[in-house]
Parts: C-alpha cells; sequence; structure tokens
DNA sequence: GCTAATCTTGACTTAAAAGTAAGGATTCAC
DNA sequence: GTGAATCCTTACTTTTAAGTCAAGATTAGC
C-alpha cells in the first residue's frame, strides 16, 4: 500500500503549474528542474495529465504547460486515478477497479478490505484540491486528520452498543 | 496507491490459519492450493511472516503453519507493515517511513498529503483483526466505513460466546 | 518559407517486484 | 538409525514499473 513514483511526481508537477497565472507557462524543461526529473520522464508525466485533460499544453516556441482548470477545481481523487491507469493489477486486486472478477470468489475473505480501503483514501483525496496543497503544511494535514474524523455521506454508526 | 500482491497474498495466507484450532497446522502444499498459489511462493511469504512472528512453524514430518497468537490479536496494519518492507521506496516515498531524509525539503508540498494517507490507511488497519476479517463480508465492511466515521480505538468486538 | 523552440509519440533500457528452483536442515514414524 | 515429510534459505528467472532516447509534429518569430 504504497504510492507510486508516478503518482508523486505526477502531483508535484501539478503543484508547481498551480501557482501560475492563467495566461503563464512552464516548459518541460522547467518542470524537470525544479522537481529533479530528466526532461524525457517530466515529458512522459505530462503526457498523460494531458490526454486525462488536466493540463493543457501549447507546442512550438513560448509553448508550454498549464493547469486546464483552476486548481481549486482538480480533487487529488482525479489525478490519483489518472496516474494510476496503465498500471493494470494483474490479480485480486483488481477488485478495486473491476468489481466482479475474481478467481477467489466465494473464498475471498479479504474482498470488502481491499474495496474499503480504496474507498477510504478516495474518500479523503476527494476532499482536497490542489489549490489546497498551496496552503501551509500543517494545514493540509489537518485537513486530512479531520476528513478521517467526520462522517462523510456514511450512515452515522453507533459508538457503543 | 495501490495493494501489492505480497500484501495480498500473505493476508490470504493468514486468513487461511485463522480459523484453525490451537494445535492444528496447515502445511505449504494446502495452503498454497487453496489460494492457488505455487508451493514456492506460498513458502517465501510464510517465511516473511513467520520472521516476523506472525506465524508459527513446525518443520517435518506432521509440520506445517499455524498463527502465532489468537487471531483477534493480530491486527491487519502489522500484517501490511511486515508484507510491505523489503520493498523500500526509493525517493520521496520514504516520507512515510523515515520522515528526515527528503531531496524536496523547503519545495515538497505533497509531503503531508503522503503522510496524512499513510496516516489513515494505517488507522484503518490498526482497527480490524484477522478474527474479525473471518465474518461474512458485508460486515467488514461496514466496519471498515465505521472506523472511517470513528475518531480512533474502537472498542474491540467479542469473537463467539 | 525558414529556423529554433517546444511538445508528442513509440521504441528501447534499466531497475524493482514477483515468482521459481534447488539443496539443506529438522522432525516424526517405524 | 533410516527414510520420508516438511520447513528454511539462498540464488536465479520472469514480469512489470520506471525511466531514457530519438525521430516526428507544431508553433512563433523572423
Amino acid at each position: 500500500m504504497k504510492v507510486s513514483a508516478q503518482e508523486e511526481y505526477g502531483l508535484r508537477c501539478l503543484l508547481q503549474l498551480a501557482p501560475l497565472d492563467a495566461d503563464e507557462y512552464l516548459t518541460l524543461a522547467q518542470l524537470a528542474e525544479r522537481e529533479g526529473l530528466s526532461v524525457a520522464n517530466a515529458g512522459k508525466l505530462m503526457w498523460i495529465l494531458n490526454k486525462a485533460g488536466l493540463v493543457k499544453s501549447i507546442r512550438g516556441t513560448k509553448g508550454g504547460y498549464r493547469l486546464a482548470r483552476l486548481a481549486a477545481e482538480i480533487h487529488l481523487s482525479e489525478i490519483i486515478k489518472v496516474l494510476d491507469e496503465g498500471a493494470i493489477a494483474g490479480h485480486c486486486q483488481s477488485h478495486t477497479g473491476v468489481l466482479d472478477t475474481c478467481v477467489h470468489t466465494g473464498n475471498c475473505g479479504i474482498r470488502p478490505v481491499i474495496i474499503g480501503l480504496h474507498d477510504i483514501v478516495q474518500q479523503a483525496l476527494q476532499n482536497i484540491t490542489l489549490a489546497q496543497l498551496l496552503g501551509t503544511e500543517a494545514k493540509v494535514l489537518n485537513r486530512l486528520y479531520q476528513i478521517h474524523a467526520l462522517p462523510r455521506h456514511v450512515e452515522p454508526t453507533r459508538t457503543r452498543a
């Protein structure tokens, strides 16, 4: 259960674009330099993000990348989802995506755990936007804990029997 | 952000051991057969779990594996942690483990997110034991949502009267 | 139109995770 | 004490993710 390199660096690059003005662009070279990536690698990441409609690119001189939407309208859940694709799980992990294909059906006690975890993570990420990440670290961390502690669209629980 | 094969199948094997009687053992061959793994692969997983003190093994004829503790005393957080080790993150992911080594210090807006996510998952897993996983799928799924909505340390459930 | 700067794309290489194989060590049954 | 069943351990192979390379395509400026 870990964040992949692609997820992390893709997110980092978006974070570099987030504070730009509406008509400002960053080139691959700039992005790569700021994040300590090779230009080729940054190019691959931006290509994925571009295909997914998260960033907008302009070619040619004066070209580069910027966010396709406002930073406040891009949620982490979407980013992670996009950066995870292409890395399709081969075995029962696929429960997190395609819910009906499993060799272990009827023998699969952990299925709900995998689904549940995926859902928890997804819910946490759905409540954070790129814009919020630009705040101080402490603030964001706080927010994450809040989300963890609050009931979202879940039926209120009974703490004690 | 996904559950690795090692995490999943290790957990599955433990789940096979959980309902055994105190002096009952399962052999590698049995475990492998029940989970659709090769004997070699199952052996590797059980070796990891054994080293970590989660299962107990007996060699020789009549040998095999059983849980080292009661299923109600083994939390998923420990299992996942054990099965994740050896897969040490090379880059900034290491925030989830070693918090002070990062190339991006001062430039690292996502650090709190990665830490926060790790923590959310960890907390959710800390509140689920192997014993609880033996219940029906629906029940467990429900419980995961509860945990998501609750502050922390939930009163442990009674298994079997 | 020509050139330089830039993104695009598919193929390739490298590194890491997953899985396999094989010989050694321990225990039980007789 | 011998042999068979079983776990233990290390080294190897395969598969998958990560990262690199190089040729192509598009645009701005002249």
